[in-house]
DNA sequence: GTAAAATCTTTTACCGAGTTAATGTTTTCC
DNA sequence: GGAAAACATTAACTCGGTAAAAGATTTTAC
């Protein structure tokens, strides 16, 4: 049933993503070729592209499991809960288990400068967020989202980028690693009680100019 | 002082400009190639990207406006208004001026369906409004805007974008301008109410698993 | 008005990402 | 073992973008 050929595509896979990696990690993105990656791993420039569709994907890779995960944090819910307190569930989860989206270390914030010093893997990431966007507003609402369900999903998505992004500064700036784990926790739960309030919150009525 | 220097080159622009916008919105924007845009406009191509850093920006050439606009709105609002109050203003007063960033009609519908249609130019739509975020972060908080100021920035600016992108869907639904404006305003309001609850709201607790 | 300096445009040549089609090589399955 | 399917490679190409040098135009100074 072709199991010779599947483990050799996953190694192929593999390789080309650890030697890409570590290529961009050592030199930065914007300085190393598809071609040089490509020689590197014993293979042709076309296979890489058969591989990953973009040269940012041979960074990025692992970047998908963001909608994965929201899914199954809000498809395996116990009965009751609000999707909300499922994807601070989610977070609580994802950081114990020292999971990079959920926890910042040295590791994490080596990769996030590599990302940080790249225009097109900086586009991408913001790609992969709206994408997570779209997803998650369909979760939430059904096949009909509508733009209060994108509103909603933006704000969750926001709040995590932009709690993940403020850990990242606390540790560049001096923190430890256990103080850019707590502002990244502090920021999260502001934003999700935001989120909390919006769902019943009604609109307010603009005040005559 | 260099007056013809100065009026050539502001005609130069204009044409590129105008000629790329028509090409790109009657084949497409991937459809068409810098050179052909260059031989519209009697110029060379190396002269087209002395004048546009980037192709994208040929068709995106008025969206650096949006930080002007929020800092003039900021920065001349009367004493005692709250930010938020400021940008609810702006999106007033843009409204009754017709300007497309916060007025849907068949025109600026066109126009986005052309971004629409290219990966390249709703990357860099999504890079502009990431800018705008951190123009506005710096207009709240001043030059060490934190994390929260980061969010409620973030916030204000995805409001206003999920609120367009959900007035052009209500008019490409067959809604009318009115329908499609009011959905605008509507998602506006509902934005702005919950960033004006986040500045005071207090962070809620996480409950124990 | 003219010459020199400054500024803008063009030409040419190049790089790197990504695509396409034809050819070559492995793997699979019978 | 051999035909068919799956995959890799080569080669040639497109397009966005950059760099350097030469050419043209405008400005400034005299």
């Amino acid at each position: 049933m072709g199991e010779l050929r599947e483990s050799k595509k996953r190694d192929t896979r593999q390789r080309l993503s650890n030697v890409a990696t570590e290529m961009f990690s050592a030199r930065g993105f914007d300085r190393v070729t598809v071609e040089e990656i490509a020689a590197a791993a014993n293979v042709s420039k076309v296979t890489v592209f058969n591989y990953f569709a973009r040269k940012e994907d041979l960074f990025l890779d692992r970047e998908g499991d963001v909608k994965l995960f929201i899914r199954e944090a809000l498809g395996e819910r116990p009965k009751g809960q609000s999707p909300i307190d499922a994807l601070r569930g989610l977070v609580d989860r994802l950081s114990e288990r020292k999971h990079p989206f959920a926890r910042v270390d040295s590791q994490t914030v080596a990769w996030w400068r590599v990302v940080g010093a790249s225009p097109s893997l900086e586009a991408r990431v913001r790609e992969i967020g709206d994408e997570a966007v779209e997803a998650l507003a369909l979760e939430l609402a059904g096949p009909k989202a509508d733009g209060l369900a994108r509103l909603v999903a933006g704000m969750i998505i926001l709040t995590w980028r932009t709690a993940y992004a403020e850990a990242i500064r606390v540790f560049e700036h001096g923190g430890s690693v256990k103080k850019a784990n707590a502002a990244f926790i502090a920021l999260i739960d502001r934003g999700f009680a935001v989120v909390r309030q919006t769902a019943v919150s009604a609109p307010r009525r603009k005040e005559p100019r």
